[in-house]
DNA sequence: CCGCTGAATTTGTGATCACATAAGCAAGCG
DNA sequence: CGCTTGCTTATGTGATCACAAATTCAGCGG
């Protein structure tokens, strides 16, 4: 599979959003009320995360977690229909939510107004890893800035359970997990520097690269690579936001790396 | 006037789209059709500019290019319906429109959803600075890279041209043709970059300082400022990568000066 | 067997409506 | 006179519907 090969099949059109269960769990929340209009913030109640919010941040929370996750690979179609009804809401926040990402660069939308996840060329993943390098590092530095003693201990362990998880995927060959736990630990570091706006900028910059990466991992997968999130950790141990912020550039880059090979190759034997 | 007292009194509801006329130029376009669902695309021939698409990127250009522009002031309140009535369209195609800027933190949205336009404090300042001060230099680099002799020159005219419209704006005095001006200048080198990618995360950054940076010139104004733009473009003319994205972090920092100084102003006399 | 033309279906767009909540405001009470 | 309480209005949310354009596919001709 390259990266310009993804299409799982059978899911091109309506994009089955529910391999990993995500709605209300309980069979359909479309029967609460299938005419009855102001059902607003219903549902609730039970122990579904991040369900109190409204019903269009419900379903972008949703699709972005796939995204995120590189549940949903490159060239993917989605249909406003469809994920309403996986989500079992109606069109109009299923729309907003999509646009929103389209917004993002998330999604793209055609001339004609489909909708799929983009499949960034060679051209683009560079920007995006230049945006990556440039924005990451700052953004390491801040936190450990931003952080005393304490917090940088506490950080430092939480970050360590990131890596432990990274690690266990690596071992298993478990390609989302890996994802996950990568996300996880940058998004943790990133979290803690208390820079909102720029995190914001990140995050942008990771919706857009991870259905690729995803492919990537699946590709490379179980291959030994440097560990520079041990670089990160032991800058933070010591405060040194200089070295902290080196390590995030390296890890950055390596992904640049492994991107572009994988870019090559499938440019090599395309389809 | 401060940062944190904008307010343009008499528009803090429904927030009058209207001052620099932007509609369909004739009276009504609601006129064309009351019920008559489907006038897709309709409307499109006039002179209109940016109007062949569909009507919520009309109503967003609309909204994105009247915050770029300053015209709106950081704490105005919109509303959906308003800005629907102003846009001759119905509620849906504007409230996607509102969303999609809140999604690229153009708009915030209060928690019961009020949306305003978001009034940065001195913290979000900085971090929007220094994304700016990491991606626009960049961007400059990649400019000067890829274009050829030619290709320069071509650019140096465009950019000199903006130059001398932002010196006249500087000249009289007028603060919205200093932000037009200075973010034509901006756009056009980065443009030249051919880096879609970075160009979208940049201009997000925009839209978030551009109504505090009206408010920031607004004050300063007539002050002579060193002019970076010069440097920029004489390294432009040599092809000199490095130069020109020294110039540019140099403008970028002299943009986060004046804004440091008047949040500074404005902390010591707020209200 | 391949390419083209037509209809049928899918799909995005936008308008309208009902409703719940938040904001605004007035009158009454302490 | 200030605060609270109640109602009225304004506003966002989401569902449904009608429509147009694009896509798909079947059938036909070469």
């Amino acid at each position: 599979m390259t990266i310009a090969d993804p299409r799982p099949a059978a899911l091109h059109a309506t994009a089955a959003i529910g391999p990993t269960d995500i709605g209300p769990s309980d069979a359909g929340p479309t029967d609460a009320g299938p005419t009855g209009a102001g059902t607003r913030r219903a549902q609730a109640g039970a122990g579904d995360p991040g369900a109190g919010a409204t019903a269009h941040e419900r379903v972008y929370r949703t699709l972005r977690a796939r995204l995120l996750a590189g549940d949903l690979a490159p060239g993917v179609s989605l249909t406003i229909r469809g994920v309403a009804a996986e989500t079992g809401v109606s069109m109009t926040p299923a729309r907003e939510a999509v646009r929103r990402l389209a917004a993002e660069r998330a999604l793209s939308l055609t001339a004609s107004g489909r909708i799929l996840v983009p499949t960034p060329d060679a051209a683009a993943l560079g920007e995006l890893f230049e945006a990556r390098a440039l924005l990451e590092p700052a953004l390491a530095a801040r936190a450990v800035a931003a952080l005393d003693r304490g917090g940088r201990a506490a950080l430092g362990a939480r970050l360590r359970a990131c890596d432990d998880d990274l690690g266990r995927a690596v071992a298993a060959g478990d390609a989302p997990g890996y994802v996950r736990a990568n996300t996880a630990f940058h998004a943790a570091l990133y979290t803690a520097a208390g820079a909102p706006a720029l995190l914001a900028l990140v995050e942008s910059v990771w919706l857009q690269t991870a259905p690729t990466m995803r492919c990537v991992y699946a590709v490379i997968g179980t291959r030994a690579l440097e560990d520079h999130h041990a670089g990160a950790l032991r800058g933070l141990a010591k405060g040194d936001a200089a070295t902290v912020a080196c390590a995030i550039r390296a890890d950055v880059a390596q992904g640049a790396t492994l991107v572009a090979e994988l870019a090559e190759k499938s440019a090599s034997a395309p389809g």
